[in-house]
DNA sequence: ACTTCATATGAATAATTATTCATTTAAATA
DNA sequence: TATTTAAATGAATAATTATTCATATGAAGT
């Protein structure tokens, strides 16, 4: 890791870690959707939805692409395919179990 | 993603969504050290040194390796190396100005 | 221009997470 | 076994982040 990294890294993580947002780009993931079909999907408020794509978005995380009134979100898998996949791989690696790491809820 | 993916990554954002656990990282990249080492590097309490160590261990993103009454705290580079590169790489190539993804503080 | 549909924004409250300080546990050694 | 050193834990408070609900913006069609 490059020093000075630390502050990027953790705006990034932020954005990141909340369930909401994973649940959204694990929705885009699928295809790309505007925000009340997200809503829908995820059967949350538009407002939250639109609330919480715009920090990914700031990030660069998802981008957006206008058609009239929809605004159709995408996620960037240049960047998210292998961080998922390296933490697929950890999960199978180094948490089998799950263990301490998912007790509790969340 | 795999399905279902969502409640692991939560927990492995959330962990990893903080200044002083990714300074810590940042440290423990360059060698593995006790917490004292740690806490002395990053001028903070060993208390809060030991209470951010304690969610990485718990999801093994770092190993715990007693020696004595030292305990020396190791990164997981298997699984930490790909994800901070990616995020290099995004920094670089989606954010090259660090823009809004940077904008005010943290 | 008015109405409707889609999304974004703001501000208040709720919920979560971080930090601090005091205390405890545990290992090593006198 | 008493003392010292290293680390962990607990509980209170502070700080941050999420969620909700009301409202604003903005594009399309009438």
């Amino acid at each position: 890791m490059k020093k000075g990294l630390t502050k990027i890294c953790s705006r990034f993580f932020t954005n990141l870690a909340n369930p909401t947002r994973l649940a959204a780009l694990e929705q885009l993931l699928e295809k790309p959707m505007s925000v009340n079909e997200l809503a829908t999907a995820l059967g949350q408020e538009q407002s939250m939805i639109s609330h919480n794509l715009k920090p990914l978005l700031d990030c660069n995380l998802i981008t957006i692409q206008k058609q009239g009134k929809k605004h159709i979100y995408t996620v960037n898998q240049e960047t998210l395919q292998p961080i998922f996949a390296a933490i697929e791989n950890h999960a199978q690696k180094f948490c089998p179990t799950g263990g301490k790491c998912l007790n509790g809820e969340n």
